[in-house]
RNA sequence: GCGGGCGUGGUGGAAUGGUAGACACAAGCGACUUAAAAUCGCUAGGGCGCAGCCCGUGCGGGUUCGACUCCCGCCGCCCGCACCA
């Protein structure tokens, strides 16, 4: 009998599903579709084990799909613009497109041994002009019905890589690529109009019931959505065209408590003044230049500037409160303005003591402490429990019993009535702006001409594709510098005109080329009869580190999609369910320098436990991600190598739940192939046996245990079980081994385990299949089906408890009466004894599962 | 500060309110072998006076015949957001 050899085994099944084409997948009207798509590939040049635990997953799902009857499409494809293309160009020389395409080239090498079920005929790349041509025409769409639009504003500015931000890109204040601290510059940039889509985004996530509520919780607070009121103050003498101040608060039951206005550095009043007052545009100034990190806002100074100017409080027109700009009001938010509540905000308080401005308390504590003094006599401010605390709106309304919401709901009422201001919804999701000041993207399609101004391309001369001919030896976007690039017609007049340079934000790229998979090749960016029936995508599988922006910029794009006709209404949620899956993690060594910094060593460069080179003890830390500087990465090519891509498949899906970090151990990998290796010597055992029948017993024995194992195994595979699913046929294959049934049952049951295993290890599934005569390829066979008859057993075990505590066992007739069981669990030597002659006091009898007596 | 999650053997982890630790890793013992590898078998939460009993799912309480699971309060760790008015 031969060894199980996976090389051989792999490429030859490779070979037979090419030849049968049974991945392409093809419209099918009528046939249940299902369409599973895991998170595309960035091309860096080399796959890793995140790769194949996230590819195998949906792999797993894709085979188990279309054995269920499922017309499947799993898609594979690269997002491929972006900036390590140009940086390797600055660095190595060499063009960002060869390095690329290079790197596409090689990774699809990398990948194709792996056995995935995914159709290549629709592979695309980003940065392929046939893709992002149909960008450009989306683009201009959208243009049309005013989705995106230009504008001057404040932006987030990456000095390192310079290049504007989106906000969702800028992590603690600085570049989420680079690193590097963010700046703020003015620019004219463009801008998705996603905020008009705010209060949509936010109800629908309510409708995803198969996204991880992480996820949705993630997003949610990411649109940030705040009820309050919005009102003005009246200014005294403001400056020409700043007659009032427009404020927004989410506690106006506090407004009784207000001692002074608070406006942005960058509100225009404060701009308008600061034209006549040298001091107040320093300050500004010298705002504006403050970082955003998290380090410098913890470190910076609540400062103020008090203008001199004076506003009047809306209930009280006596009543003046100073106006200052502060540094830590921000523009982007609400109104760029506050009123300032000392006694019930720490950031307040803290503020008006600097600046010795009034503190007055608007809530009496339902049961005040005693031990705390009030904001007024120097303690900290008092901030009311939000559901709990009954308080008093003191000075207005009467004095009125309300708990937090509803206290801020009957503030925004009486408000209301006496003409101040209005209750408003407010959210804190911007606009995204895509303005890229880079060659390797998307060109925003659009020309400035001097008489035209900002005129969008034709859509016949799309794609604008980017010119070969550029060079990385400065800094910048070479498309500036480029010398005939920039110059075209005006497509409105037709006389000399310029390009946009700005690209696209990749972001842009990723969030449609799912609704492209169905229609690679159309000639608009989507067909709709293929996207009506493939869309939406039922399961897509990823990192939870898109959990906001690739996911968050994909609802709103299917959104402006449908909205250009693009894709049906029920896409504009084009993922039906989502799955988070966690990384792939493996140990590190480590020792230290003189200094106390870790080391990093390759796990040859240690041996039980010290450095060979040195004899110094190492570190190990058990669980790390895999990166080059820690030297732990597992490479997949030489897993595959060494074992084969089934056993790589096995263990990245086995021990730990998929939505959990799994820890890649050499050990783990060994035993996967072992185990492997023994399936394999097992079913060719059984394929030479003759097919006869055994004592009835251990036949219906293994039968039974075969059709648990069919149920169970499918539950784990339909729900993300995978480790359950793997474990049980760990046990599966166990009771196999060790059966007494005969040459028949043993056939039908490993005929079972293959099928069931095709999923998690196609390929020797199949060779499996073969050996024990199956009809054609198993990734084409109907999925086995559970008999319910089977999965009761004819006598169970009951656990006995006395007290709750187990004492005994009874074998029992399944069937057998609730009484019978009862007198036969009472008759046990355990429950006699505990008794002592009396009787008990209860009995629980849980068919099938417990007997329970209280004495 | 706000929001979310997690805590079970040496390790990864399993358990619709019903026998806690399935399955696997690592470990130990044994068989086969001249030997090793490979393979197969056995042991394995802790403890005690070991046919039996006690303790045990971060800690303290509660609900229940019965709690890893549900409720309340702590402790610890992880993740996301945050000068957001």
């Amino acid at each position: 009998m031969s060894r199980y050899s996976a090389a051989e085994i792999e490429a030859k099944w490779q070979e037979a599903w090419e030849r049968a084409g049974i991945f392409r997948a093809e419209r099918a009207e009528g046939r249940p579709k299902y369409y599973v798509l895991e998170m595309f590939p960035y091309p860096s040049g080399r796959i890793h084990m995140g790769h194949v635990r996230n590819y195998t997953m949906g792999d797993v799902v894709a085979r188990y799909k279309a054995a269920t009857g499922h017309n499947v499409l799993h898609p594979m494809g690269w997002d491929a613009f972006g900036m390590p293309a140009e940086n390797a160009a600055m660095e190595k020389g060499g063009h960002p497109k060869d390095w690329t395409y290079g790197n596409i080239a090689d990774m699809r090498e990398q990948m194709k041994p792996l056995g995935l079920s995914i159709d290549w005929s629709r592979e695309f790349a980003t940065c392929d002009p046939e893709y992002y041509g149909q960008q450009q025409a989306l683009f201009l769409d959208f243009l049309d019905k005013g989705l995106v639009y230009r504008k001057n504003a404040v932006v987030n500015w990456d000095p390192v890589d310079m290049t504007v931000l989106a906000n969702e890109q800028v992590e603690n204040g600085r570049g989420w690529r680079s690193g590097a601290l963010v700046e703020r510059r003015e620019l004219t940039q463009w801008f998705f109009r996603i905020s008009d889509y705010a209060e949509d985004l936010l109800a629908a996530l309510e409708r995803l019931d198969n996204w991880p509520p992480k996820v949705k919780t993630m997003q949610a607070n990411w649109i940030g959505q705040s009820r309050g009121l919005q009102f003005a103050f009246s200014l005294i003498d403001g400056p020409e065209g700043h007659d009032r101040v427009e404020v927004y608060s989410t506690r106006p039951d506090t407004l009784m408590g207000a001692s002074f206005i608070g406006v942005s550095p960058d509100h225009p009043l404060a701009r308008q003044l600061e034209k006549d007052d040298a001091d107040l545009a320093a300050f500004n100034a010298e705002c504006r230049r403050m970082g955003t990190s998290e380090e410098e806002l913890e470190k910076a100074e609540k400062k103020g500037y008090d203008t001199g100017l004076r506003a009047r409080h809306p209930f009280d027109t006596s009543w003046e409160l100073p106006v200052y700009v502060a540094n830590f009001i921000l523009m982007d938010y609400g109104t760029g303005a506050i009123f300032g509540c000392p006694a019930h905000d720490q950031r307040d308080l803290d503020f008006a003591r600097k600046y010795d401005l009034p503190v007055r308390d608007t809530f009496v504590p339902a049961e005040p402490d005693a031990d705390v003094a009030s904001p007024e006599a120097g303690g900290p401010a008092y901030v009311p429990p939000k559901s709990e605390a009954v308080r008093y709106v003191r000075g207005f309304a009467g004095p009125e019993h309300q708990t937090g919401e509803a206290a801020v709901e009957a503030a925004i009422r009486f408000c209301e009535d006496n003409g101040v201001g209005q209750g408003v919804t407010k959210y804190r999701l911007r606009d995204w702006g895509l303005s890229r000041q880079r060659y390797w993207g998307c060109p925003i399609p659009v020309v400035h001409c001097e008489a035209c101004g900002v005129v969008p391309e034709r859509k016949e001369n799309l794609p604008v594709t980017l010119p070969d001919d550029v060079s990385f030896d400065q800094p910048g976007n070479p498309l500036d510098r480029h010398p005939t690039w920039r110059d075209c017609a005006c497509p409105a007049c037709g006389k000399a005109a310029q390009r946009e340079t700005d690209t696209m934000d990749t972001f842009v790229d990723s969030s449609w080329y799912y609704a492209r998979f169905t229609a690679p090749r159309s000639e608009t960016p989507t067909d709709r009869a293929e996207a009506d029936y493939w869309m939406n995508v039922d399961q897509y599988i990823g990192g939870i580190e898109h959990a906001i922006l690739h996911l968050l910029y994909s609802r709103f794009f299917a959104r402006a999609m449908h909205v250009c006709g693009h894709l049906p209404e029920k896409s504009q949620e084009p993922f039906d369910a989502l799955f988070t899956q966690g990384m792939v993690t493996h140990e590190i060594y480590m020792t230290r320098d003189a200094g106390g910094r870790p080391v990093y060593h390759l796990p040859e460069d240690v041996a039980q436990g010290y450095l060979k080179a040195t004899g110094e003890p190492v570190e190990v830390v058990p669980s790390a991600k895999m990166s080059k500087s820690k030297k732990n990465v597992v490479d997949p090519v030489s897993i595959i190598e060494r074992f084969g891509a089934d056993t790589a498949r096995w263990f990245v899906l086995s021990d730990s739940p998929p939505e959990r970090d799994v820890e890649w151990t050499d050990a783990g990998a060994e035993a996967a192939h072992k185990h492997l290796a023994r399936v394999y010597r097992l079913v060719a055992e059984i394929a030479q046996e003759p097919a006869e029948a055994a004592p009835q017993d251990a036949d219906t024995a293994l039968l039974r245990e075969m059709h648990k194992t069919i149920h169970d195994v499918t539950a784990g595979v339909d729900s993300f079980g995978f480790n359950a699913a793997i474990a049980r046929l760990y046990a599966f294959t166990n009771t196999l081994a060790r059966t007494q049934a005969g040459g028949a049952a043993k056939r039908e049951a490993a005929r079972a385990l293959a099928q069931l295993m095709a999923p998690m290890t196609p390929h020797l599934a199949e060779e499996l299949w073969q050996m024990l005569g199956g009809e054609g390829l198993v990734a084409r066979a109907s999925w086995p089906r559970a008999d319910e008859s089977m999965l009761v057993d004819d006598t169970v075990t009951l656990p006995v408890q006395i007290n709750g505590k187990r004492r005994a066992e009874i074998e029992v007739p399944a069937e057998l009466e609730k009484s019978e069981v009862e007198k036969r669990a009472l008759a046990t030597d355990a429950v006699q004894r505990a008794l002592d002659g009396g009787q008990p006091k209860k009995v629980i009898v849980v068919p099938g599962r417990i007997v329970n007596v209280v004495v």
